[in-house]
DNA sequence: GTCTATAACCTGATAGAC
DNA sequence: GTCTATCAGGTTATAGAC
């Protein structure tokens, strides 16, 4: 019983860390963070912070890292199956994306902010490319020749993501709650692939 | 001549430390600015900053305050304008907001990303409510009362604002250089009513 | 591994000379 | 109004005891 106890309870140290910056940080940013809110948050002595990670800037980076991974991981791979139809891949976007923001719905404007106050250290981490040279932009090309892929792209992006980048303003002004908000979100996930298709019917 | 001179050339010293404050305030959030950092891009003494402005916080007050007539400013009148067609809204929304950000590119990231980290100073100061029973929804319910208006203005919005939300990571991966982008947008600024339009017609 | 104490540094703000 | 010098407070990081 000690045993399972261990496995069940105690999450190690290094964890409770981990998650208390991945929480404090995204929800701050870096520059508002300081060791001390995730060290609390945590429930750790601030010393283990730099015992375990070295410093604020590498835990930092440690945690950017599966941001990205989670916020592109959510789409590049879609963009680039061959095997889905270009309305396909509109539908898995939009339910991924949504279903993904759902659970973390700071994560667009943590990443986006960073990346604004610091542009230099993402320069050759992100996978623009990988979307700008994709699957999904060839099909997108052969059935809208007329249509520049930045545009369709950036609606599908906007569509999913924009509500979360507006989400915080909406909340202060209690003109929606939470619930009514992830509501409206379910809905989008059937919505936005008619809008797209409407979009792509458009001359 | 000397006279001229001065109102020519003599910027007050105040004027340069807002406009230095403004800039980088824009640029990095209030969390990642430092005092030193506005002294410096105005290139006056840092106690000035203190003897015109009495603390950095109420120099970013008034900085915001700023900022959020500019971002609300541009829509809200529009949005409340009996005389406009809901048509005739959407093409000024369009083309408003796309002129006005890219000359303030940055501001949409700046203003949420401050509500985001401090959302209860913005709780009174935002007029959401001026948009929730505006004009604008009115007409929107009438033409289409079963599409809830927060979709339609969600997506209006998203299409005008999203690429600007996106441009730093853009630009830092180099996808995209500044006057393509703008050029981007300018395109952009036709399409919109057009997109909104096949909506409206999207059952 | 974890804690306390403290070093080393940075940042906002002011006192006081000019 | 503007400058230099400096303070007061806060923040990251580490040394050293347990």
């Amino acid at each position: 019983m000690a045993k399972k106890n261990k496995i069940v309870e105690d999450v190690s140290t290094e964890q409770k860390i981990r998650a208390a910056a991945s929480t404090v940080f995204t929800k701050k940013g870096y520059a508002a963070t300081r060791t001390r809110d995730i060290a609390e948050e945590a429930g750790i002595n601030l010393a283990l912070l730099n015992y375990y990670f070295r410093s604020k800037e590498k835990l930092f980076e440690l945690i950017m890292m599966e941001k990205l991974t989670s916020f592109f991981g959510t789409i590049v791979p879609v963009l680039n199956n061959a095997d889905l139809s270009l309305d396909q891949k509109i539908v898995a976007v939009s339910e991924r994306y949504s279903t993904m923001l759902i659970e973390h719905p700071d994560l667009p404007l943590f990443i986006l902010g960073e990346v604004r106050t610091n542009p230099e250290t993402f320069a050759n981490k992100l996978p623009i490319g990988k979307a700008l040279e994709s699957h999904f932009i060839k099909q997108l090309q052969e059935r809208r020749p007329d249509l520049h892929p930045f545009h369709f792209l950036m609606n599908l992006l906007g569509l999913a993501v924009f509500p979360f980048i507006l989400k915080p303003l909406l909340m202060t002004t209690g003109a929606l709650n939470e619930k009514a908000f992830n509501a409206k979100i379910g809905e989008r996930i059937t919505l936005i692939p008619k809008w797209m298709s409407a979009m792509l019917k458009t001359k």
